[in-house]
Formats: structure tokens, sequence, C-alpha cells
DNA sequence: AATATTTATCGTAATATTGCAATCTAAATA
DNA sequence: TATTTAGATTGCAATATTACGATAAATATT
């Protein structure tokens, strides 16, 4: 075994699941970070940004990219990438449903 | 290697990934709706709601618990889990900052 | 006390992730 | 055209995750 068993879980937990997965290494929380804080998205110089060599920012980008947590388009020599606010915004409400729904519950236990 | 660097990274970023690496598994994620679904939480039978042996979801709790998601208590011969607000806070709080920034800079590109 | 119930832990196999050196590809420039 | 530059891909070693059978520990019930 060792291989998850995405089959017998909904699309939408699977689908956040991939979401949360693509974020759950610092790099790749730093990465998006990165995109966040520059204005253009010229975004070349990643790697200068992070302590890992070129082949490791690459497959990070890609997982981040395979998540729809970012996109690429790519222009001439470089490749631009930025934030997918529609991933974000899967996420955001999804917290912020369960968030708005443990205030009402107020948990009366633990 | 295979070890992610942590040390690299801020405190903070760790924090984020983290906890979203706790969630990038839809069982957790699973685990974490079957939570918010049942009003008390008298949670023994989150095994019988989820196709996966009984050591599993015990991994599974323990790695949510780890990652400060959830936190149980003993009640006799059971435990009583149930989801710690904090941490969903700190996701919400974390994607809706994002997600303004996003807005207000209405991506010029891409 | 003996048995059942609930949850955790151990051990282990299968698979996935992380990281990088070396290499490749394709556009940019000399 | 040769060279440089930006980024992806390959191949591989180290490590982590996923899953579960077997078993342990601890309370509950008979």
């Amino acid at each position: 075994m060792g291989a998850t068993k995405t089959e017998h879980f909904t699309d939408k937990q699977n689908a956040i699941a991939t979401l949360a997965k693509a974020l759950g290494h610092p790099a790749r929380v730093a990465i998006m970070e990165y995109l966040m804080k520059v204005d253009t998205c010229i975004c070349g110089d990643i790697v200068n940004e992070l302590p890992l060599a070129q082949p490791t920012v690459s497959q990070h980008l890609k997982e981040l990219k395979n998540a729809g947590l970012i996109k690429g388009d790519i222009e001439g020599n470089t490749i631009c990438y930025c934030i997918d606010e529609r991933a974000i915004d899967k996420l955001q409400s999804y917290f912020a449903n369960i968030s708005t729904k443990l205030e009402k519950k107020k948990s009366n236990c633990c």
C-alpha cells in the first residue's frame, strides 16, 4: 500500500486536500508570498529568493501549477508565474465557512 | 536528500505549511468535516465514517493533533476529539488577507 | 476475574516527496 | 552561427507518508 485512497472521498474533499497539500511545504508558501509581493510578475528570480537549487524550485513551481494555485505564461525567454485567484478564493471561502459554523456552535466540549 | 529544509524559512511560513500539510490528505479533510457535523464530539465512530482501517484513522488523527488542528480529551473509555478553532482562524485570516491583497492589486498579467 | 470495547503503537511494505547534479530545450544575444 | 540565459527534465539518493495486520494498554461490562 502507501498510496492515498482518493477514490473513497468526495470531489470537494479531494479538491481541498490537493490545494492544501500544495501549500504543505514552506518553500511553496514562500513562493506564493513572493508572488504576492512583486507587483508585476516577472518571476525569473524566485530561485534567488529561495535557499534551494534551481531544479528544486522548478519542481515546486510545477506542483503549485498542477494544484491550480499558480498559472504561468511563456514570455519569450522567461516564464511569468502568478497566483490563480480562484484557488485562493476556494480556500478562503472554505475556511471562512468553517470559521462561521464553529462560531455559531460555540464548542461545548474539550 | 529528501528532508524538508524548514530552517531556511520563516516561522510563519512553516506554521502555515504545517497546517496546510495536515489538511493535505482527503481522509483528514473528511475527519475535520465529520467533526464539524456532529454536535457533540463523542468521536468514537470516525472509523465507521471512513473507508480506512482503525490504525490508519488513528494515525491521521494523530497528525491532525500534532499540527494543532484538533484537540482530544480522554473521556473514560473513549477520546473526545474536536476542532481547535485557533488553527482554523489562522488559516482563515491568512487566506482572507491574501484574497484582499489580490483584489486590490487586480492582477495585471497572465 | 474474565471478556469485550476503544484507542494507540509497532512493524513493515508500498509509494510519494524532497533535493540536487547533470543535462536538455528554446529563445536571446553577440 | 556560436554563446549565453532561463527554465524544464532526468536520474538518483535520502527521507517521509500511507496503509494495515498484529498487538498492547486501559477502561467498561458481564
